[in-house]
Order: structure tokens, then sequence, then C-alpha cells
DNA sequence: CCACTGACGAGTG
DNA sequence: GCACTCGCCAGTG
């Protein structure tokens, strides 16, 4: 299948547990796309809205939430996300990835 | 077909 | 910690 990269990378982000969170790198890396994060970013950036996989799991490397071209406040509904599940940000607005990232 | 852009990562200074 | 560069792939004009 080599048309569907993106399933990969869907199967994984769906795969993320709650009060957890997963780096895009880290995402294609499980997808079997290593180096290929930004087809990460991509895939996510394509799904449409009230898609059943839990996007706002997925963040930088830096714990960061990345701005997205398209919604305004896109960053703030992200962050109340991941607080209901548990997830704490720093003063920097940034996540603690050693204590909430995802390890399989 | 070519150029530019985009939810990124890692390396360098 | 910040700014810049390169690599990587897909979509759009």
């Amino acid at each position: 299948m080599t048309g569907n990269r993106f399933a990969g990378i869907y199967a994984v982000v769906a795969r993320i547990p709650a009060g957890c969170v997963a780096t895009y790198g880290q995402v294609a890396r499980h997808a079997g796309l290593p180096g290929r994060a930004r087809l990460v970013g991509y895939a996510l950036n394509a799904l449409p809205h009230g898609s059943p996989l839990p996007w706002h799991r997925v963040v930088n490397a830096q714990g960061r939430i990345s701005l997205r071209s398209d919604c305004g406040g896109g960053d703030e509904l992200q962050r109340v996300r991941l607080e209901c599940e548990g997830i704490v940000f720093d003063s920097h607005g940034r996540i603690p990835l050693a204590r909430f990232q995802w390890r399989p």
C-alpha cells in the first residue's frame, strides 16, 4: 500500500492513550515513516472537523502546540482538550514531555 | 512540469 | 534560548 501513507499515521494517532501526548516525529516513526514528521502534520491538517482522531494529543518535539493555518484559537481548543485529559502546561506554555509523552 | 507552501525534526552557531 | 539551514513529502497554482 504505497498510496495510503496517511492510514498508518491515523492508526498511530488513534492509538495514543488519553492523558498522554506524542510528537509528530514519534507518530511518524511508529507509522513506518521515520523522518517524515511533516507528513504527519499534513495528514492531521487534512482531517475534517469532528474527526474521531485525538489530534490534540499530537504536539511538536518541543512540547508546544503548533498553530494551524485555519482556525484562530485552534491552539486554545487543543490546550483545553489536553488539560481536560490531565495534561498540564508549564509557565512557558509547553508540555513537560518527560512526564506526559506517550511511551509504548 | 516547475515553484512555493505547509500542524516538523534535527543540527549548527 | 533563539535564528538559520537542510531534508522530507503532498497539495496547489
